[in-house]
RNA sequence: GGGCUCGUGGUCUAGUGGUUAUGACGUCGCCCUUACAAGGCGAAGAUCGCCGGUUCAAUUCCGGCCGGGCCCA
């Protein structure tokens, strides 16, 4: 018998798409547009089973679309730019960015990232991404990189951007500064310092307990916690700092861990990032204690020009000369350490670019509301994010491998110069600026050597993909996007700040709807990480499974949350392949060509089939247009497999008619389709080699969208009472140990609802091999009531308080005498006071028994069967 | 520490203010039945994380706690 073979078949297809060109997004078409802001792969090396899992999201959504008639724009993209790609390079290499000459040292980063473009893109090709090549953009481009730079000329020339101080991370031995992601940990214990501290205008002191005492130069504030009692009085007064005399106040503030040290928080200019934060909210002065080499400034008075730990140690021994240091513990701390050069690392001030965006904030959330989020409380992220900004957006990196900042700064004044449209893409280090001299000073301008923050370049995909500043029409027709898929993880990063690009650059949303997926976690539900060694690559499960099972798994992850991969879902996906692959071969033999748009002659298990079809198109679509693609699979695939395949093929074996190849026929092509956008090769692979010849769409990819086909409730109904009946004997001659198919002389459908069985009473027959089948309303029948279940929901909104003595009330009753006594109209209760109950208010367990005759009875909700063998 | 979120049979997961809580995997039993044994039929298996509150009724709503995830420039 023939299996699915995906390692046969996917390839096959996988060619066709590219050659036919079946993603082409065409711009000259009339059909409504749907554009996806797809996230470019960054180019850091293969694709690990959460980008499969992700990716495979964003193609459901665009494979969806495009059989909804719509023109799909869903572009093969990468980003080929930023630290990691430093990181990995100078480690390949074994130099530092000062090594080389910036052109040199970017085109190691550069030829290294795009090393693995060629190869990605196949991975995405076995999958089955359905990205178009003809849109194609790599973000390190000069052709994407001057979007960036144009945006940016726009914002400075309406003075949205400015230079001020601002801490980065920087290891003063290389000299340079470091991106979180490069600075390194290791536990340290280092001396908790108790200095005295005197209250101003009086001859009391108090005790600050503080790690970097070199600092209290550039101490601007002490904070106490608001219900710290002993220190409550203080705030508001002004304490005088030991070595230098200033005086400086005291503020409350929640933030502050009365526990830790003496419960005063000293903070300086800057000692590490609670002391930004705090900086930024009280408005702090930023005085500069530390310069680019590690020593003191001349802030620090006698120890200017000693490196940090040296000053530490003197201010120290000088502390306690004069009596002001108490005493020193021991303090285990982490500290922050140079990836490169293990050296701890300082939290110093260099000149940054900033961007305004505090008085966008409103703006930004407006225009979020105006965006719809799948799922709906990842907005709630953005905007608790948003609201809890304090500083702008700063723009600047002391790095190479990005988008240059197209600034020259005048070496006199400091005048900025930024570029003109024109000469954009540039980089100002190598092309001269757009005037000779500064404007204002006449001074020599220098290229600014500082680099953009990457997500300068990646909150930009709404407009690049959109031809802003390339094509006008074009911009008019595809902005704002229709869609961005992401991660949770960066919510504040790149849909922030592609909100906020929009809203400055073109006063818009970037996109209609969000749609954020979780994470793929270790199967431990653990996070993979390489450091970790549990990262699971997605070839080999490729390879094995197939890229429809893996879709199918991906397909499973709701949106939102974080999943635990189970590669049994992936054997489940290919258990599915299997299943509608095989379903196929058989299914097609009953018909040799298209059948009519109209049937006559349904039988009732058709109409009952065709209506529970229609309800799961009306499902799985309702579940596309939301994006819900573990329910729309779910609904696909319970009706193919469990209603279809289980109960209405079987009834159709045997048959060939008109009505049943119709039925067939539509319900099977129409299910290939609504699995489609999930499962692409294997419902290709059916559509190819059995639909094809009657439709004429090139791929199944192309075609139409299935629609309902008939709403028959009373054909749902008997076809559930028929299933049922027709899966009793199933299952009652499996007990019996008998064949499936063997022969029942007699069978007799009893009882009042079997008469809705009437129409179906060949596919009865005809399944349960019966020769000989009877319908009565009634027989000889004994009815015994053996059970009484009160109805709670009617009960308890009636009777409140007293539902729960009712209950049991009834459940101590004999259920014969409820059942007499409904029957004469109401039963009387006694719970405490006694109720007079409607027959609505219970619910009877009932047996039907017939005596005498030699039968076997199977009792069916309302139904009695009685088989005579 | 803060914000958001998740916690449901052995495993993963759906879902709901009201009968018997969904499905899959796994386990067990039976069956080669004119597609599929990678299949079919059936069975066992859940105090819905813990504590408290609201309610006639909570797995669902609220609060606290415990445990996991993401983010905190």
């Amino acid at each position: 018998m023939p299996q699915y073979d995906s390692a046969s078949i996917e390839g096959r297809w996988q060619k066709m798409w590219k050659d036919e060109r079946v993603y082409h997004f065409d711009p000259q078409s009339e059909k409504p547009v749907f554009s996806i802001d797809n996230p470019p792969r960054y180019t850091s090396g293969s694709l690990h089973l959460g980008h499969a899992t992700g990716y495979s999201i964003s193609d459901f959504a665009a494979r969806y679309k495009r059989m909804r008639g719509h023109n799909v724009f869903f572009p093969l993209c990468f980003d080929v730019n930023g630290t990691p790609i430093e990181v990995k390079v100078e480690k390949k290499y074994n130099i530092t960015k000062l090594d080389l000459p910036r052109k040199e040292y970017r085109k190691l980063c550069s030829d290294y990232a795009n090393g693995f473009i060629a190869e990605m893109t196949r991975d995405f090709e076995k999958l089955g991404e359905s990205m178009d090549p003809s849109i194609y953009y790599q973000t390190d481009a000069p052709y994407y990189r001057k979007i960036t730079q144009l945006s940016f000329v726009e914002l400075f020339k309406r003075n949205l951007v400015y230079k001020a101080n601002f801490p980065v991370n920087w290891c003063p031995r290389c000299m340079t500064a470091l991106a979180d992601a490069e600075v390194e940990y290791r536990d340290n214990v280092n001396k908790l310092n108790f200095i005295k501290f005197g209250v101003a205008g009086t001859d009391e002191y108090v005790l600050i307990a503080t790690t970097r005492p070199e600092l209290l130069c550039t101490c601007q504030v002490v904070a106490v916690h608001p219900d710290d009692a002993d220190k409550r009085h203080l705030v508001g007064k002004e304490l005088v700092t030991p070595l230098y005399g200033k005086k400086v106040k005291v503020i409350a503030d929640e933030k502050v861990d009365p526990a830790y040290g003496t419960g005063f928080v000293m903070i300086c200019t800057i000692g590490d990032k609670d002391d930004l934060e705090w900086v930024m909210k009280y408005h702090l002065p930023m005085e500069k204690g530390i310069d680019e080499t590690g020593k003191m400034t001349e802030l620090s008075g006698k120890y200017r020009g000693m490196p940090v730990a040296e000053a530490r140690e003197a201010a120290i021994a000088d502390l306690k000369e004069s009596g002001l240091l108490v005493k020193q513990i021991d303090n285990p701390q982490q500290v922050s350490i140079c990836w490169r050069c293990k050296t701890p690392i300082e939290y110093l001030q260099v000149p940054q670019w900033f961007l305004k965006t505090l008085e966008f904030k409103k703006e930004v959330l407006k225009r979020a509301d105006e965006i719809q989020w799948h799922p709906e409380f990842m907005k709630v992220r953005l905007i608790d994010w948003v609201e809890s900004l304090e500083w702008d957006w700063v723009l600047s990196r002391q790095r190479i491998f990005a988008t240059p900042i197209p600034v020259w700064e005048c070496a006199d004044c400091g005048h900025a110069v930024c570029a003109e449209k024109e000469q954009l893409y540039c980089d100002p280090v190598e092309d001269r600026p757009p005037v000779d001299k500064c404007p204002k000073c006449g001074g020599e301008l220098v290229g600014c050597t500082d680099v953009f923050d990457t997500w300068m370049d990646s909150s930009g995909s709404a407009l690049y993909n959109t031809y802003w500043h390339r094509d006008d029409e074009m911009f008019g027709k595809l902005f704002p996007m229709s869609l961005r898929p992401q991660s949770h993880d960066i919510i504040r990063t790149w849909a922030f700040y592609s909100i906020l690009r929009s809203e400055q650059i073109a006063e818009s949303i970037p996109w209609k709807e969000v749609m954020i997926n979780g994470f793929i976690m270790a199967p431990d539900g653990t996070p993979m990480h390489s450091s970790v060694g549990n990262v699971i690559d997605p070839v080999p499960i490729l390879e094995k499974y197939g890229a429809d099972a893996l879709r199918y798994y991906a397909a499973t992850c709701s949106l939102g949350i974080d999943h635990a991969f189970r590669e049994p879902d992936v054997v489940r996906g290919r258990k599915l392949c299997n299943k509608i692959f095989n379903l196929g071969q058989f299914v097609t033999r009953f018909f040799d060509s298209k059948p009519e748009k109209e049937c006559d002659g349904l039988r009732v298990s058709d109409r009952w089939i065709l209506s529970r079809y229609s309800e799961t198109v009306s499902e799985a679509t309702e579940s596309f247009e939301q994006y819900q693609f573990d329910k729309a699979i779910k609904a696909i695939e319970g009706f193919i497999w469990h209603e279809f395949a289980d109960h209405y093929v079987e009834m159709a074996k045997g048959r060939n008619d008109e009505a049943v190849k119709f039925t067939l026929y539509n319900i099977f092509y129409g299910s290939l389709k609504l699995m489609a956008p999930i499962m692409p090769h294997v419902t290709e692979e059916l559509y190819q080699t059995v639909f094809r010849q009657f439709e004429g769409d090139a791929s199944i990819h192309l075609a139409q969208w299935p629609e309902p086909i008939l709403s028959d409730k009373e054909a749902e109904r008997t076809g559930e009472v028929l299933k049922d009946v027709v899966a009793a004997i199933r299952a009652w001659k499996s007990n019996k140990k008998m064949p499936l198919n063997a022969q029942i002389a007699f069978l007799e459908l009893i009882g009042p609802e079997s008469s809705i069985l009437e129409s179906a009473r060949d596919d009865i027959s005809e399944t349960a091999k019966a020769s000989e089948i009877k319908i009565a309303e009634s027989a000889e029948l004994i009815e015994e009531v053996v059970g009484v279940k009160p109805v709670h929901s009617k009960l308890g909104p009636t009777f409140k308080a007293a539902a729960k003595a009712i209950v049991a009330a009834i459940s101590a009753m004999e259920p014969s005498e409820v059942a007499k006594q409904i029957a004469d109209g109401s039963v009387k209760v006694d719970a405490g006071e006694v109720y007079e109950l409607g027959p609505e208010y219970f619910e009877l367990d009932k047996r039907l028994t017939l005596g005498g005759k030699a039968v076997e009875t199977i009792q069916v909700g309302g139904i009695l069967i009685v088989i005579e063998l």
